[in-house]
DNA sequence: ATGCATGCAAACATTTTGCATATTC
DNA sequence: GAATATGCAAAATGTTTGCATGCAT
């Protein structure tokens, strides 16, 4: 074992290349199911279980955003680095990525208030963009 | 039927009655499984589907409020009147409601400047209390 | 008496896991 | 060749639903 093969290297198999693609192709948030159809669709032979595996990896890792859905499933996203939230449109599934200092600025200070540590929070904001609001 | 009989008034029975007193007993937020947990225990002989739907039904008249914990369950709890966010202890449950005008006013122009109408959003904070820091 | 509420069990949807096999390193 | 990734199917979870019966109104 050499100090390259340390565990936590993910190798490098056909199925999670097919994956991290699927998932950078599609421009909305998408749950490991639709991932799995999407690439079983296009001629993939690749297992749920498999998605489900590697979703989970690359958003561990951070390559991914994960988010939960109002329904409870779980999404996933290429996104840009950095902290961030997402403004959602119910209908189209369209994402606008906003960043709110201010927010996290007032988060510090509730912290500090109340007495809380490691505060973390997730906040996503679904909405009806105007395409969708016209149709 | 009559005027105050219109269909929406929920009927009074006695797992109503359990099951709201055992949410407003509990401090913390608490699923339906929990729940059902509670009053089993305690006694009742409440069926876990009736306490799905009595919870569910009481979040949907607004006398409860739910949440979706992190892990992807829904919790309940007794909360004051009017919009609010929780600040809820990672390790004890301890809740604390917290009110951010700012930021309901920070999206509203969010929604303006994105042409997204209905915009609707869920914030809860999760920590660990001076409490469950310390032990 | 009417009809909504309940309880049970079965159905469901989503996600996780065990294990034999295939693949990468 | 050693160890991880995959695929399948089974299991686990959390929640919903159908239906006969009970209870509130």
């Amino acid at each position: 074992m050499t100090s390259t093969d340390r565990p936590g290297s993910p190798r490098h198999t056909r199925q999670r290349t097919e994956i991290r693609q699927a998932v950078e192709d599609q421009e909305t948030f998408a749950t490991a199911q639709e991932i799995h159809d999407r690439l079983r669709h296009d001629g993939s032979g690749v297992g749920l279980a498999t998605v489900y595996r590697t979703l989970q990896g690359l958003a561990a890792a951070g390559e991914l955003d994960a988010i939960r859905t109002p329904d409870g499933q779980v999404a996933y996203r290429t996104c840009s680095p950095g902290h961030h939230h997402h403004l959602i449109c119910r209908s189209c599934g369209r994402t606008v990525e906003v960043s709110i200092p201010s927010l996290e600025t007032l988060i510090r200070a509730l912290a500090a208030e109340q007495g809380f540590a490691q505060v973390e929070h997730e906040l996503e904001f679904y909405g009806t963009c105007t395409d969708c609001a016209r149709a």
